[in-house]
DNA sequence: GTGGTCTAGACCACG
DNA sequence: GTGGTCTAGACCACG
């Protein structure tokens, strides 16, 4: 699991640090129970500091992608991410949205559009097979 | 052609607009060549600051979305919206990325994602004809 | 409205705050729609750091107690604090558990503690009426 | 007398455990002068490190909830639970000060709190009667 | 001016 | 050793 972070860009580290975590886990990289390293150790590893890793796992657990457990450290949820319910359906929508009214005005078409889509998602069929 | 914006999303002001305005062009409610209102009267028309609605026409015009003339004031583009260059669906992409992982993670189908793309692009037909 | 901290506690003092900002409602000090001070402010104020307030108004916000609203600032959420749902309810026994499972080992009874409640609540009497 | 942890919450485990002890005291199943298991069996039965097992025992103990001798062991308070004087109704008072005025802010009654509290101690009847 | 983010460093409770 | 809390100070995006 390599993380690779853009210091340039405006997005903040933590939530680079946030995506980079699900796309592990989406990639089956990262498997429900595993074991994150510590927020110190993270921090180190990455050259970042501690808060920064910990406002990250902060937000993965409220988004029940991670749990912070008492006795096994920072885990992966146990259950797996949570799942695609309604409520994030709408989110989803809220977000494609506007990628997809740009596209559209761009005169990108639907067709490419999808299969730009599918393109990316190929690269997160979860399971046991390898992919790149 | 009606802005409505969120005031309590962490999502920018400035930003909402650039999108709504862009959702507009997509949807062939504004074409190349029509004034949009001043800075001023767009500002006191949904009650925001000044600064604010310069800001998103800043960036469209940057975008090539809009062109600022001294004298016209403030126009869609006459040629039209830029096109889907290479450097755009560069940025898609990277855009694309991290919802697509997420979606994966949580179980949420390449079918699923597709049909809800291909659900919202229907809104957004392109340019030419009229819709609402 | 009087924010009173308490240093000695072991109760970190961003609760204290979330409390007391709670217990300002409840009494009607604070109304819905009312700003709050900036975290600045605030922290200059009662003389602690920037930071801790903030901790404080994330945690009332994601309660919806308040809203960080980008044009108005701070406010007491405008639609009243959240009701008392099923949740809530489930959380408060959670809470109580334990507290009334002391008082009944410790034979103190039933009917005491209903009146010390009661009393306790006599002070939250919420609308127009003056309280102490 | 079962023990239930729950290692995801905040609330540290040693608290946990001195509650559900105090919880068994209260429901009549662990009476006085009754033994408790040595720090080292109940760490082992329920699987968390000893020191925790101590800490709530040590903490039990200043309580006046239980003794703890060199020869006997770990004993429930052979007089009984401590009597709730003025300085434990103080605190007790302290505690649910802030639950009631979020109780007061969300329009939750005061006669439904009270029905609430009443609840929930009617399954902790006074020490002498069994119930289960 | 305001909140958001990030860094740095410190102390503490918990296990 | 680990996360939680707090302080201090800095820079930036937003309005």
């Amino acid at each position: 699991m390599f993380i690779q972070l853009d210091f340039e860009t405006d997005q903040p580290i933590y939530l680079q640090l946030v995506e980079q975590i699900i796309a592990g886990i989406a990639r089956g990289e990262l498997v429900p129970g595993e074991r994150l390293p510590s927020v110190r150790n993270l921090a180190a590893d990455i050259g970042i500091n501690m808060h920064t890793v910990n406002k990250a796992y902060q937000e993965l657990r409220q988004r029940e992608f991670i749990q912070i457990h008492r006795q096994r450290g920072v885990v992966i949820h146990p259950n797996g991410p949570p799942p695609a319910d309604e409520m994030y359906i709408t989110e989803l929508k809220n977000t494609l949205h506007p990628l997809i009214a740009e596209a559209a005005s761009r005169q990108f078409s639907q067709e490419d559009f999808l299969k730009l889509c599918q393109g990316i998602y190929d690269n997160y069929r979860k399971g046991g097979e390898k992919n790149d």
